[in-house]
RNA sequence: UGGGCUAUCGCCAAAUGGUAAGGCAACGGACUCUGACUCCGUCAUUUCAAGGUUCGAAUCCUUGUAGCCCAGCCA
């Protein structure tokens, strides 16, 4: 049987299937490629997850390539230690490269080629200016910038000077080489842009090969078109790079041109999502590392017990649009759900433990209870639970006084225990400070679950863990990181708000058979107050297995 | 001499001149061995605003308004 079979909804085609399609009926394309081109700077996050997934579902939906490439031309930012972290997390989120994992540091020598090329045309100058100057030369956003005096120099000049560049004749920063373009455009971009710098820089991938790298204005439409990428598709803020992208491409002979399209970043309402952001958090030990739960980066996620297949999923519903905008928490918390509702055992445990006793409850003796796994799916079989007459419930679920509308435990009213009896409290202890320390109870011997038992209804189910048998269990559980009334961001000072009740761990009473449960612990709360899931330690990222937890109820008092 | 982009429910998001999909959230109610799940119902006479064209406008035109992006030898 498949499990999670719920109807899919029909979801609306977007804007960039529309290109495709146009393009694919034009004949531009028989076949079309995409790609992801993170720069291995960083850990992916959920913002990632959503450019991955687009990308690669519709190479798959037309039948086509999915390129991972490293976007490693700025040596400075990029460690080997990313580009492990991004492949690990693109193949746990299922988008499949195969052959297709490529470097652009691979490409350099072409783009050094394409360079000269673009000389050769009068297209390119080697510039002597100083990074401050040209900034000068630039002009502002209001006003155009005006010609660099080398902006003249001959063709034959220019090649001498940039395969000096090349050979190391001239120090870190004295030359560059420009695209020659127009200092009174508009568009800022297409001011005689910098496309190759001289840097000393040992690559990750290269070594001292290289002391000249490419910018990413000339390196990436080159990246795209050597590898026959057909949709480029990168965020909103590189719509303006655009017009430049396109002289590149169309300036550099390629037999089939790549083409640009942008669409909106992924933003999550009152979350960090920013790469630099989440940086510090982690630089500063807010957190302990990129895969610290409480953040929503893939490791985080994963860690956290999210599936490859809620993000997918996540991703379709969140949609694909050129709008700004902030998707609520609750959907992934939805997604993941959804997700697992059906394939993951649900078993008992308590967070704030009191003490239950069953006074006609034989002393001493104890019986195994067959609990369903899953009660939505058998298949997922079941387990035995010990019971007894001494066992823990949790703390919400008994009232002396109840509130209105209070169905669970309260004196004098019957609930039943899950899995096992229905249970009439009788009266309750105390200690000085008034807390509650034992609750006395009497059950009905008639009322075994699974007996068939129809005589009277209860109206409140409540779990449970034997007193003896139960395991203590470390649980986390974690909130949102930011808090939701300062915002994300001190716009002043720029720190990231945390909230400080972030992370709460508790020791909490578990049935036995979750006490195997991962050292981590790495519980979730999946949707506040209710399910908690129990997953896999990312250090070792394997198994992971998913639980659910009911926990306690989400009972709100009525206005 | 500024340029580019965006605006449809609390949050995403469809609708391609033919009379405002869907999902999340929320709120009612039914059901229930988890106050979950499931199921049923409610939730935009109106699409940033104001004018105009049209038999008909979220879609076209005009004029505004608001938000985002751009002046790295980062990507």
């Amino acid at each position: 049987m498949e499990v999670n079979e719920k109807k899919e909804m029909p979801v609306s085609r977007n804007f960039i299937e529309d290109i495709i399609d146009r393009d694919l009926a034009e004949g531009k394309y028989e076949k079309i490629c995409t790609r992801f081109p993170p720069e291995p700077n960083g850990y992916l996050h959920i913002g990632h997850a959503k450019s991955i997934l687009l990308n690669y579902g519709l190479a798959q939906e037309y039948g086509g390539q999915f390129n991972l490439r490293f976007d490693d031309t700025n040596p400075t930012k990029e460690k080997t230690e990313y580009v492990e972290s991004i492949r690990a997390d693109v193949d746990w989120l299922g988008a499949k490269y195969g052959e297709h994992l490529y470097f652009a540091s691979d490409y350099f020598g072409i783009m050094y080629e394409k360079a000269v090329l673009l000389i050769k045309k009068g297209l390119a100058f080697v510039c002597d200016l100083s990074a401050e100057e040209i900034r000068e030369y630039r002009g502002t956003l209001k006003e155009p910038g005006k010609n660099s005096p080398y902006r003249d120099r001959s063709i034959e000049e220019n090649l001498r000077l940039f395969e000096e560049m090349k050979n190391g004749v001239y120090p870190d920063g004295s030359k560059v080489l420009r695209a020659k373009i127009d200092m009174a455009s508009p568009n800022i971009n297409m001011r005689d842009p910098v496309i190759y710098r001289i840097a000393r820089l040992s690559h990750h991938n290269t070594g001292d090969a290289w002391c000249i790298y490419p910018m990413y204005d000339f390196a990436h439409p080159i990246e795209d078109a050597v590898e026959g990428v057909t949709h480029s598709i990168c965020t909103l803020e590189f719509e303006d790079h655009r017009p430049l992208y396109d002289w590149v491409v169309q300036n550099t002979d390629w037999e089939h041109p790549p083409k640009q399209i942008e669409f909106a970043k992924l933003y999550l309402t009152n979350v960090v999502t920013g790469k630099r952001y989440i940086k510090r958090l982690v630089e500063n030990g807010t957190v302990d590392g990129w895969d610290d739960p409480r953040l929503v980066t893939i490791a985080a996620l994963r860690r956290r017990g999210f599936t490859p297949s809620s993000i997918r999923k996540f991703v379709e519903l969140v949609g694909v649009s050129k709008a700004d905008s902030s998707v609520d928490y609750a959907m992934l918390e939805y997604c993941i759900r959804e997700d697992l509702k059906m394939k993951a055992p649900r078993m008992m445990a308590v967070l704030d433990p009191v003490r239950l006793v069953i006074d006609n409850y034989p002393e001493g003796e104890t019986e195994m209870l067959d609990a369903d796994n899953n009660l939505e799916n058998p298949e997922l079989g079941k387990r035995q639970v010990p019971f007894g007459r001494e066992l823990y419930i949790e703390r919400d679920d008994f009232m002396e006084v109840p509130v209105p509308k209070y169905k669970r435990l309260y004196i004098g009213n019957e609930v039943r225990l899950m899995h096992a009896y229905f249970v009439t409290a009788t009266s309750c202890e105390k200690d000085e400070n008034g807390n509650v320390t034992v609750v006395h109870c009497t059950y009905d011997p008639e009322t075994k679950a699974g007996s068939g038992f129809t005589a009277r209804k209860v109206k409140g189910t409540i779990h449970w863990v034997p007193a003896r048998e139960a395991k203590e269990l470390t649980v986390r559980l974690y909130e949102n990181l930011v808090d939701e009334e300062k915002g994300v961001y001190d716009a002043e000072t720029g720190n990231v708000n945390v909230n400080p009740n972030s992370l709460t761990v508790v020791r909490a009473m578990c049935e036995p058979a979750l006490a195997g449960a991962k050292a981590y612990d790495s519980f979730q709360f999946v949707r506040s107050g209710y399910f908690c899931a129990d997953c896999h330690d990312s250090k070792d990222g394997e198994p992971v297995f998913n639980r659910i937890v009911s926990m306690k109820s989400s009972f709100k008092l009525p206005k």
